[in-house]
DNA sequence: CGCTACTTTGAAAAAGGTCAAACCCGGTGG
DNA sequence: CCACCGGGTTTGACCTTTTTCAAAGTAGCG
């Protein structure tokens, strides 16, 4: 039986990023582990909507089944994601239903604690909005990045978002937080992919690798690196 | 002098679109239209921030400039996109400069008018709140979907998620409803990749194509084509 | 010293994009 | 009625990018 710290996950919700501490402490005790084994329903369409679940770890599948017993999924839940928010703060019953694809372990936040927070306090509303806000203008640049930037392209758009060296002297240097594997991962590559990009701007003498350490030797020639078409 | 219809843009806008016709037309008069032209500068960082902007035509950057004069992009802003609302809903001072790439159209939202309505009625937040989260449900999955899909999924997936006949029975059709060029780009496709992809799905006998009309004949085995890794 | 995990390299294959040409088809005007 | 657009669509040949598979390095560490 995994212990989890309920804050921490919590804290790194978009939702619920730019809570306050005691905002987020506020939530706590509405919160509750649900641990369910593979093909259990959390709940059918039409239940009325007491909550918003986190998938801690698991995949939750979220369908209608129409009157003659076709299923018709329409979204795969996956760890770190939550389901059943926009319902909760309309105030619906779930348009849906919810099924466990493989033994999981979900975070259920009552809807009466966060709707009565909305109302008691405003700030609480707009704390929730800006994080959700932020989250979205990162995926939309995720989106724009997979579909119309190159391996190249989005590599050096990694390094030079990572660049926190405001200075115009020398020795940008970013080092990467994890290791490499997930770094591409992350920017839709594979490793091997990945690898080969960093070998050819160290060739062309943009960039000089060391292990996780980066050094952009000329971020200003980078930034203009595979740049190919002039839209 | 191009005239829009300020209404319908903003009901389109995810933060709006779950909003009532009387609470989306409290937000009309505070909203105005902002015409500029390429490099014009929105605002400046440290500017006190009123309110939130939503692009028609043309697009922003945000960036920001360090001591030294040299410039960071921090994001790129394409039409119907909006920025700022994440620093409104906080109350801050804007993080960044915002300046027009090219000659620009904006609407203006004061952060007066939402920020008044989100304290006056709870119910006006949760549906700000709903409308974002269910467009970041939405990205989340094309996210997923261009970064784990191949063509032939996404083909099929979209074909899947169109077909509204939750009948068991026969003839399930579904009618694109624009020309395939755009629903091509819409998955991220050529449309010459496109088309080969019907053809191959109607090659396997899974789907019938006719101008915009396509029968899916066999849902489920279509459900089926193209999974190729257990993961 | 010898793991094990991470990283790099090479060769081959697959996927998808690009370019150019053909095609289809509804509308238009003779 | 029919030739002739012109957009959207399809097809084929070719090319680039990226992935895949396999193998070899490499580095940290017990």
């Amino acid at each position: 039986m995994t212990q989890i710290d309920i804050r921490a996950f919590l804290r790194h919700q978009p939702l619920f990023q730019q809570l306050s501490d005691e905002q987020l402490e506020g939530l706590v005790p509405s919160t509750q582990e649900v641990r369910g084994i593979k093909g259990q329903v959390v709940f059918q369409r039409g239940d009325v909507c007491d909550g918003m679940y986190l998938v801690v770890y698991g995949r939750v599948k979220l369908a209608i089944t129409s009157s003659q017993g076709a299923e018709k999924v329409i979204e795969i839940i996956n760890p770190g994601q939550s389901f059943a928010e926009a319902v909760m703060f309309l105030g619906q019953r779930y348009p849906v239903m919810a099924q466990l694809l493989e033994d999981s372990l979900l975070l259920h936040v009552a809807s009466d604690s966060i709707i009565a927070a909305i109302h008691r306090d405003p700030v609480f509303a707009c704390r929730l909005l800006s994080g959700l806000s932020q989250r979205l203008h990162g995926l939309v640049r995720d989106v724009e990045r997979y579909s119309v930037e190159n391996a190249i392209q989005r590599v050096i758009g990694y390094l030079l978002q990572n660049d926190e060296g405001g200075e115009e002297g020398v020795g940008h240097v970013v080092s990467l937080p994890v290791n490499k594997n997930l770094i591409a991962s992350r920017l839709n590559l594979t490793p091997e992919t990945f690898s080969r990009v960093l070998h050819q701007l160290s060739e062309a003498g943009l960039i000089s690798v060391n292990g996780r350490e980066i050094i952009l030797i000329n971020p200003r020639l980078l930034a203009g690196y595979g740049a190919q078409n002039g839209r």
